[in-house]
DNA sequence: CTCCTTGCTCGAACCGGTTCGACACCTCGC
DNA sequence: GCGAGGTGTCGAACCGGTTCGAGCAAGGAG
């Protein structure tokens, strides 16, 4: 079951299979054709680690992510069904690793003995040793989302400041002004998790620049937490009219929190934010928001990394998406006392 | 960087080192000590390759799941989540595969190309082939999920004829007595998913005990689907007053079908089923239903693999879960023309 | 007819670990 | 004082591939 034992029922040697396998010499059609019958016969596959072993190269790319105690978004499991096909196209397999540190002694697996060609990494901080600490060895690596310092880096990202701004500036455009934000929960704030910081900062500038009064939240990423927490925003100010959520796991607590303090939807309060369509179609009435290409930015990122992993002197390239707001039915003209003045 | 470096720093030999790592062979404390130094100066870590080439062990499971067409559930997302914890519990790596049949050219490079030290599979058929070639090859596996025939089998499943009966009797109890099914979509129920097959029929046998008039339907997983499924009940049949549902993706769509049609839940309308806790907690009623302990069941599947690849010989193991229905918010007692006349 | 190229194949070395058998040295018991 | 037994170390072989250099035969050019 392994080359020699092809090699010798087909009458050659071992390098003629492995010439024969890989086409890097030229093998004639009649050898070609026996050995082909014999590695068919006995179902042949070279083995996985001897050749990487060999040549170098596992054809394994690794998808690391932070061990959310089995608390995963939606958004991390489109992030990971994309990487997967992505890689297959590819002909990588995928190996995950449940690391939010550079420390962790998965992600010492890793790159330590070498089990992967090239890492994605995700839920990036805005300083970040995993991210720093790949640069600094030159091992292929490209993060879906960016640090602080992302100039030469490799990674694809959603522009948080400018979807949480477009979401600030539709919600103005309907004449709301008092607008609550509902970020990540408050440990991954503080942890420096580079969505919640830029989301926040256009948030809050956007406002500014539209004269909004804001109140800003962090939120658990569960239902109830987000119940919890919209219950919150109505009790510091019940003439708040609309709110703005990159919190995808508790968008279904907020809409509870409404309905129970008798709020409609669209018609009483609006709601928007940063999630991917197919939860923001679950929820009714439908969400308006900025949809996360979760699918194409997976694609994006295996793509950036196999071309890394081929030609390892390449400058760093990256791509920064900003797609549009969709409207469905979750915002609506503000009404009452806090129709615009001007 | 590779163990003859170590050695040649350390003034010793290659196998000296190997077993000053490993501890299989004594090693005098002063030549550990001096070996660890150099290791630590240095960075050193074993290469992955070459030690499964060497001892003919990866330290790696696969986790092989259909490739949905990026259409994965909530409960899928459990289950990888869940089973990578596990698995970094006992030093395994996970290599996710997407093939849904033996065929797969994934699914042939775990198995052929020995990636993998064994497998856990996902969306098990009644007849999986997939599970059939492993057996035949003895080759480690454990399936969450079971075949037509599971006697001898490693897996952990869940009894979904008994949740769905469990469904059944929990609305009936209630004086439902006309009731709808929503199941996995079409397609997978013709593949010949179980969970589809045992579902259908433990609603439709305890249906037919307790005297329910029932229909069954296939939907597709995601919430327009949902919401066209549930027009097409109250076409069918206005007098209908319940559901149990199977699809999770669904859900949403269901919820705003109800709510379009005017029939609050649960005081016009009963809705329970067989759903991941997270995601029955998202919807508004809270969602009454079987609860699938996602995380229980990914544990116990690697527990289970990890001890098969350990000793091979041991005969099958399986764990057969029921979990009890949790009581949330949105069943009730039928009213009006459907209330029980007996 | 010879020389050179080209096509095809082989043996050996290598990738980086693990493991087996052998051996040197020391200690202990008789 | 000598053999038995134990401890610590080494060299060599092996896992299953890939790749390099060399050799041989056939064919074409001069």
């Amino acid at each position: 079951m392994n080359i020699g034992e092809i090699a010798k029922r087909a009458g050659v040697s071992r390098s003629t299979v492995s010439y024969a396998l890989s086409g890097k010499r030229s093998v004639s059609e009649e050898t070609r054709r026996k050995i082909q019958q014999v590695i068919d016969e006995l179902g042949y596959r070279p083995n996985a680690s001897a050749r990487a072993l060999a040549n170098g190269r596992t054809s394994t790319i690794g998808l690391v992510f932070p061990p959310a105690g089995n608390h995963y978004t939606g958004m991390q499991l489109d992030f990971i069904g994309s990487v997967v096909e992505a890689a297959a196209v590819h002909d990588y397999d995928v190996l995950l690793s449940p690391s939010g540190a550079d420390s962790d002694r998965s992600f010492q697996r890793l790159l330590g003995e070498r089990r992967v060609d090239g890492a994605i990494l995700m839920e990036i901080r805005l300083e970040d040793d995993r991210v720093e600490h790949l640069a600094e060895l030159d091992f292929p690596s490209v993060a879906i989302g960016r640090t602080a310092h992302p100039e030469n880096g490799w990674w694809v990202s959603l522009d948080h400041t400018a979807l949480a701004a477009a979401c600030v500036h539709h919600l103005a455009d309907l004449g709301h002004r008092r607008v609550a934000f509902v970020n990540r929960p408050e440990q991954l704030l503080q942890a420096g998790y580079e969505s919640a910081h830029r989301g926040l900062d256009g948030f809050t500038k956007a406002a500014a620049e539209r004269g909004l009064t804001v109140r800003t939240y962090c939120c658990g990423d569960d239902a109830a937490s987000g119940q919890a927490c919209l219950e919150r925003i109505l009790h510091d100010d019940p003439a708040t009219t609309a709110l703005v959520t990159l919190n995808e796991a508790a968008l279904g607590g907020l809409y509870r929190g409404l309905a129970r303090a008798g709020r409609h939807v669209p018609r009483d309060f609006s709601v928007t934010g940063v999630v991917a369509s197919r939860w923001a179609e679950t929820v009714t009435p439908q969400l308006t928001a900025a949809d996360v290409p979760a699918e194409e930015m997976g694609r994006r990122a295996v793509d950036l990394l196999v071309e890394r992993i081929e030609q390892p002197a390449a400058p760093g390239r990256h791509h920064l998406l900003t797609p549009p707001i969709s409207l469905r039915a979750s915002t609506g003209p503000a009404t009452g006392t806090s129709r615009p003045g001007t």
